[in-house]
DNA sequence: AATGAATGAGATTTCATTCAT
DNA sequence: GATGAATGAAATCTCATTCAT
């Protein structure tokens, strides 16, 4: 559960994530072993994907590689992070806690929908790689350690009476799921998403989580 | 999207299905390593399931699911149409075109549910295996082949205005995508599903769809 | 070399060849897996010929080979020795201890010309089998016990001054050679041996061993 | 047809040849590899001779091979081509277009003779391996592109009527051919290939195809 | 720090041979 | 006698990881 586990995740930055945007040759070529998994991932799938073929995208040597990442298991852990904490960013992109509950989910909903349609590659590999044993771990250590605002946004939306009263999960199922399968619709099936779709997927979802 | 994906696989059952409830030792060496796989790869993972593992589990010689099967590309293959075509079943037992659309759709949504919740193996195979190559083209050879009955329930629903004009696809992904979302939920994250947080689901799924 | 191998393996037929003409199955079936050996070889190549390919080719079951041969080795062994004593036979064909050495070196020499071009497949296994261990043991068995009719119409030839005095392994090496070379060429090489070519190279085969 | 694919492959040395003798680690483990395999695939045989017994011969990891050649069937190929060229080397060696046409042939003769004798794993290797589709392919690839000083050396002989006016291909088969049955007696069946043996069959091969 | 050649364990797959029917 | 399913040893090949340079 993508829509969780994200946010859940929204953990402290390390240290590492700190010195992030500095203009650091070593943290400039982790991102950028990072892109080249991603793209060579959903280019030949996890299995057609060696760490000799990353390098030799990324332009650096395959040992190289094992500078920055322990394994080939922290890599796409590691990747696997990073998303998260973009996506978390993205739906948070100009959300301000003001207008109607009905507003402020529309703004969300609609941030994580255009966020995957512009990134579908960060969508496939979330998706794909919710069940690896080691992502799978990692969720739940960091399980409880973060509220972010969008559980906040649910269980006030509660309280105030303007969502159902059904347990915070149901709430999240039944907003994200939709919101999955309406992206691999659009992306494998072809069955496009056109703002019209969206914006009347989105009623719909309010319609299954607002009180009555 | 695996909702759409089992509906259009509703084929008229292969010789293979026939045979099946005869004691024939050779279907029941199929049947066995179809098992062995799927209990291994949801204890290991794909990555951690080699041939030989399978044939140690299911008591015989590697060389032996070959007889069966050309090769792991297939095998997992026929795995993903086999669970494919018994959640088709199973949405449908005791399915009948009466009652108020409400009513039907109740029985439909629940029944997959229920099937999940009791297969959960299947359920984890089916969707990790979503996005393989093979299962992609395969979904796709199949997806105008068979128009099932849920198909034919929506679209005859919103005919009489018991559900909302919208797109069919956005229909199914509204109806289909919370179930993936709970059921992950249940499985992985031990948000276990009560009686009544799935009845709660379902009023909510359907009060996304209504007609108002 | 096959000339030489070839000679030395006219011995006296076993009980096996012996009943060889006779209407009997088991024999029928040994040529028929015999043939389909040398047919399949010579399409897919040794390697591309496992026993079970023979088999259905032969419309038999895998494990009826093994009555017939001991082993893969055994069967390609004895289709080895057939083929070389079809070769011989062909080679004796309407040869008559008459005429001058000329006439009967022309008719011993395009004989065996004209009966690989009729039995490429033939050539192709003798050629391409010549170094399997197996094969030349054999022949090392088999080489001092016969001194066969070719062999002795060239150690007549030299004693009558009609062939230069060269050992007899030189003249086998001159007068065999290039038959092998222009079967190839035939053969591999679209280099079509007409009947002129053929007359031609007898001819210079002949100039190359006659006495001067 | 040896003496014919020989005679083609004369092409200019590529870059690997020309670094041929630099102390280069890599080339140096490639020709390692080659002699390896050489060595092997004439005391094994092809069959009996695996990857992982080169690799063990060689003193390296199975692996490493397939650093230098994509698989196996590349890296009989690449010994073909090599042995082809150095046979070719050989037999021009301190040949000069100068003497008698009978001279010039008996240089450019013995020199492959010699070159077999001093080289019977090649000669074997070559002799061995001209079925192999691949090599065929190869030599059908490479059969116009060069026109090397032998056959010019054939082609000027007729015009100068030192030789018979048989076709070229007729030529190198008179020619050739008994120097693979020589050489093969010599290796095989123990028939010693004295000088005097050597010269005899030179003098009657120039008999098979010297102008009368 | 960066490289990439080398490694070798381990994966998939083939196939000669056996043996219960 | 005939069969062909089953076997499993062995072959080819891949690739994560190491380490000398």
């Amino acid at each position: 559960m993508v829509f969780y586990s994200i946010l859940i995740s929204f953990a402290p930055r390390n240290e590492r994530s700190f010195r992030f945007k500095m203009i650091d040759s070593k943290l400039d070529k982790r991102t950028l072993i990072l892109e080249c998994t991603l793209n060579l991932i959903s280019e030949q799938g996890f299995h057609g994907t060696p760490i000799s073929m990353i390098a030799q995208r990324a332009g650096i040597g395959a040992g190289t590689i094992y500078r920055y990442f322990a394994n080939k298991e922290e890599l796409i852990n590691e990747l696997f992070k990073d998303i998260k904490r973009d996506i978390i960013k993205a739906m948070l992109n100009n959300y301000r806690e003001e207008g109607t509950y009905e507003e402020r989910f529309m703004h969300l909903w609609k941030n994580m929908v255009y966020y995957f349609m512009e990134h579908p590659k960060e969508f496939q590999f979330i998706e794909q790689h919710r069940y690896a044993p080691y992502v799978s771990n990692l969720t739940r250590e960091e399980s409880f350690m973060i509220l972010s605002p969008i559980m906040m946004f649910f269980i006030e939306s509660k309280r105030a009476k303007a969502m159902k009263d059904l347990p915070l999960y149901t709430i999240i199922a039944l907003l994200y799921g939709p919101i999955v399968s309406l992206l691999k619709q659009h992306i494998d099936n072809n069955q496009n998403l056109s703002t019209d779709r969206i914006n009347q997927a989105a009623e719909a979802c309010w319609d299954a989580v607002k009180f009555k």
